[in-house]
RNA sequence: GGGAGCUUAGCUCAGCUGGUUCAGAGCAUCUGCCUUACAAGCAGAGGGUCACUGGUUCGAAUCCAGUAGCUCCCA
């Protein structure tokens, strides 16, 4: 069959995706291997796969293939997450703008209907792009976040925690998102830095009998809107110029209520004007400050951002809105002293990006998390669990779990796991899986009632309440944790995931395996770093710079790409992505491919001979060089250190194997070749692809199944490596000697315009002709020397070059002009003798011959004398132009 | 305000336990090649006081401290 001239992608891929598909190479059942468990970071339903997913489940990949292919039972189960709040909120979008529905018209059984159903339609596209990109996921074990399994497991852990008083209920200070009506954890709230303004607002003295002392007291606020909420100003006691107002009260300007000067070294007297108004409802620490004091919490604001009924003024303006005419009102009553500009900054929702979170008191759910957070934390103190790159943020996971605080769990949205308490009409409750149990349960404290009086919360919880489950609950081990699955594919290998979700999920995660389970749920922990665009800005949509990913594997292929993500992002560093590294995977492809197309140009050409080809030169080297390559790329997988390998197998390849074992052994034009070098080269092309297949899958299978006809069970994905043989130290450094060599000749022709196509004569004058002659034939085919012929001295008119300790001279036609000769001797003349007197003034220092390693001495001594007897070459060679 | 990280060639980045396999890769640049696998290529070449200042050491891109700039996380 004709090769095509360059390497198509498209044809390829679908082909070998869909047979190791059919033949089920990606499932994986309990045996007597040793299990390699990775669980897929869930990617939400709402989206599509961007580049930080694709650099995500190319490093999975990577990792499951290689472990397959070295004898583990690899097992990578993909799956998808609800994303409760982002999910619900485009099923609303899409109800109302398709349907014209509102949300408040639908109950929550047909609600949860149209969510499935968009979840269905949209969530399937995740999975699309993840075979695309080639990835060796269990299609068989995929599991979301929402499936009956798995919400059953979720209440059984929020039972069995209430039931453990790791749960509680209360009222709180907690972050609201006005936009999606819902509380939400402080993880989930994004802080940026905002350009606002400082109003300075005087609030009207009067004294303990409420009689106006004629006096102000100015405060600082940046939110004039909360004004009506004040239930206090507070100064610090230190403060000279507020000692006297002990005992007095201030009016709050427009709803003129009189509240109570407080004291309190909270206070900052150099911050604005020393006093502070206190707003207990809608501040955190004016929350606290009230809690202290004894405040009235006076909470003026709705659900949905506007202001309400307790506010008195503005009802129903929202909060921003409402700042604007607040501001205009004290500046009519001649309250507002000044305005300034100030930097401050605010809290956005994460999932609702431009909806600023309201500090807000409310009745949630939380989780306890200073103890179960502590297990977690020695695990990886401990190094139970070891996060990689090194202990770059151990020191960030530690002060979270240190300073953890309780969780909100509860979130006022449908799409979700129902929280599983039940309320009776006089609001007391009992937590339970159903509603029968939980008539038990109060039948049991004397209360008689039926199912039907019960009233469950309408809350659901926190999707990474379910997802910190996900290493258990994929494999059932929360529902049904006797399974022999859960029992042979606990505890997992390797977690890879972004950095941003160190809080979120990876501490969560080791803290719900350790609790639910005593084993950790994994022993490693790979972070990616943030892709970003060639400007260092992160990919977003607003920016409208991240790329679509089936349109680069469109027009790169999936293994270019995968390539472009890999190459230069060691593990845990921001990736700047630009596609010229696709351009190179895609190049990389190509220079494959030719060496395919080479090497099946020889294929029937083939003269049987009784060539020895394991003592030929180019092959003793190249297995030298392969064994070297595959030990080093075991070693950094061992240490996670991916990118570096890929550089390897890239260089292996394209220089190692390509540009020069493969000029070594090609025949001349026409010319046959060895069975026994053909062979062996086939061999060296099919250990090269293995090695390259966790990083490239497709275009190995398919040169692999190209460079020979194969049995149908003979596939590269499957193929098992075997150890490599250790490589040659001193055959190794042959082929260092004939690369120098013959890059030395080369760039000798070059300078003295040799034309390529033009013969030259080497004479060679060395000391150690054998190991020459083992290299010559290889030397002389690489610079175009029809003869090779050995001296003891000088050949004259001819250019004179020095490698290593040899002289080399080459006869040409051509007429030479010595000057770039003698430049190019002269200029390693002053190298090497500087390099001399560096090694001579080392040894000369008593010190370090005292102090350094003998081997280090000793190897100082070697370059002295190599150097040496260079330099009489050169010098030597310099004489005789 | 607290903490972490980064600063190496024009650009993007490697460089683990200090010592010529330490100053590297890819892209970009320059020169010469349409050499029958590959011009998305081949053969060569140039290019860096390893941010700055001190310290430790016989020896520092590498370890320590400080300074400057950038990034991120947390308040």
């Amino acid at each position: 069959m004709e090769l095509s001239k360059n390497y198509l992608p498209a044809t390829v891929e679908d082909k070998w995706y869909q047979h190791w598909m059919d033949k089920g190479y990606f499932r994986s059942t309990p045996d007597s291997r040793q299990p390699f468990t990775v669980v897929i970071p869930p990617p939400n339903v709402t989206g599509v796969l961007h580049l930080g997913h694709t650099l995500n489940e190319t490093v999975q990949d990577i990792l499951v293939r290689r472990a397959r292919m070295s004898g583990f039972n690899a097992c990578w189960v993909p799956g998808s997450d609800h994303a409760s709040i982002a999910t619900e909120a485009k099923v609303v979008d899409m109800l109302k703008r398709e349907k014209g529905i509102e949300k408040s018209q639908l109950s929550r059984e047909e609600f949860l209907k149209h969510a499935f159903e968009w979840k269905d339609k949209y969530g399937g596209i995740i999975y699309q792009q993840i075979k695309k990109l080639g990835c060796s996921c269990d299609w068989d074990r995929v599991t979301f976040t929402m499936d009956d399994h798995y919400y059953k497991a979720v209440i059984k852990v929020f039972v069995e925690l209430y039931n453990k008083g790791l749960i509680y209920r209360g009222a709180r200070m907690i972050n609201w998102d006005p936009k999606a009506k819902t509380a939400l954890s402080d993880e989930e709230v994004e802080y940026k830095d905002i350009q606002g303004f400082l109003y300075h607002v005087k609030y009207a003295i009067t004294d303990a009998e409420g009689k106006p002392t004629g006096e102000f007291i100015t405060i600082a606020t940046q939110r004039p809107e909360t004004i009506m909420g004040d239930t206090a100003i507070c100064v610090n006691p230190e403060d000279e110029r507020y000692a006297h107002l002990k005992g007095h009260f201030a009016i709050v300007p427009l709803v003129n209520r009189p509240v109570p000067i407080i004291f309190d070294t909270y206070v900052d007297k150099a911050f604005g004007t020393g006093a502070l108004k206190v707003t207990p409802a809608h501040d955190i620490n004016d929350y606290n400050l009230g809690l202290k004091h004894n405040l009235e919490i006076i909470d003026t604001l709705n659900e949905d951002g506007t202001l309400s009924a307790a506010a008195i003024v503005f009802v129903g303006e929202d909060r921003f809105v409402a700042r604007k005419k607040t501001v205009a009102a004290l500046a009519e009553a001649g309250q507002l002293v000044k305005e300034e500009a100030y930097t401050t900054r605010l809290g956005y929702s994460q999932r609702n990006p431009t909806t600023v979170v309201e500090p807000r008191i409310s009745t949630q759910w939380f989780v306890k998390m200073a103890d179960i957070a502590k297990p977690a934390l020695d695990a990886v103190v401990d190094g139970d669990v070891r996060i990689h790159p090194g202990d770059r943020f151990l020191a960030t996971y530690k002060y979270w779990m240190e300073n953890v605080k309780d969780w909100c769990i509860s979130r006022q949205l449908w799409w979700g796991q129902q929280i599983p308490a039940w309320y009776a009409a006089d609001g007391t409750f009992e937590v339970a899986a159903t509603a029968e149990e939980a008539v038990a349960q109060f039948a049991q404290k004397g209360i008689t009632l039926s199912a039907a009086d019960l009233k469950q919360d309408e809350d659901c919880l926190d999707t990474w309440f379910s997802s910190w489950l996900w290493p258990m609950e994929v494999f059932n081990g929360i529902s049904s944790p006797d399974n022999a699955d859960y029992k042979y594919y606990y505890p997992g290998s390797v977690l890879v995931t972004g950095q941003d979700i160190i809080f979120f999920w990876v501490a969560r995660m080791i803290m719900a395996g350790l609790e639910f389970n005593g084993q950790k749920p994994f022993s490693d922990v790979y972070f990616t770093g943030m892709v970003r665009d060639k400007e260092g800005r992160k990919m977003s949509k607003q920016l409208g710079n991240s790329p679509d990913l089936l349109e680069l594997i469109h027009s790169y292929g999936a293994d270019a790409v995968r390539f472009g993500v890999m190459i230069s992002s060691p593990a845990g560093n921001d990736l700047l992505f630009d596609t010229s590294s696709c351009d190179q995977g895609r190049n990389f492809n190509n220079k494959i491919w030719n060496a395919l197309k080479l090497v099946k140009m020889w294929e029937s050409r083939q003269a049987t001979d009784d060539v020895d080809a394991s003592s030929l030169f180019p092959i003793r080297w190249f297995q030298s060089r392969l064994n070297e390559v595959q030990a080093q790329v075991a070693s950094l997988h061992a240490d996670f250190r991916l990118s570096e390998g890929l550089k390897a197998i890239y260089s292996l390849i394209w220089d190692d194997f390509c540009s020069w074992y493969l000029e070594w052994v090609k025949p001349g034009f026409e010319q046959p070749i060895s069975a026994a070098v053909y062979a062996q080269t086939v061999s060296f092309f099919e250990q090269l692809m293995q090695l390259l297949h966790p990083y490239m899958p497709f275009i190995t299978e398919e040169i692999y199944q190209q460079l020979q006809t194969r049995e149908e069970a003979d596939v590269l994905m499957i193929k098992q490596f075997t150890a490599p043989a250790a490589p040659v130290h001193a055959t190794l450094l042959e082929g260092v000697l004939a690369q120098e060599v013959i890059t030395g000749i080369r760039d000798a022709r070059v300078k003295n315009q040799i034309k390529p196509k033009d013969p030259i004569v080497l004479h060679i004058e060395t000391k150690h002709e054998n190991a020459f002659k083992q290299i010559e034939d290889t030397i002389a085919k690489q610079v175009n020397a029809k003869a090779v012929h050995y001296v003891q001295e000088a050949v004259p008119g001819c250019i004179t070059l020095v490698v290593q300790k040899d002289k080399f001279y080459l006869g040409t036609e051509t007429v030479l002009d010595t000057t770039a000769q003698k430049e190019s001797l002269l200029k390693d003349l002053e190298y090497q003798q500087g390099f001399l007197k560096s090694v001579e003034n080392k040894l000369a220092n008593e010190r370090f011959v005292q102090n350094a390693k003998p081997e280090v001495v000793e190897a100082e001594r070697r370059k002295k004398a190599d150097t040496e007897a260079k330099i009489q070459i050169i010098t030597e060679s310099l004489k005789s132009l």
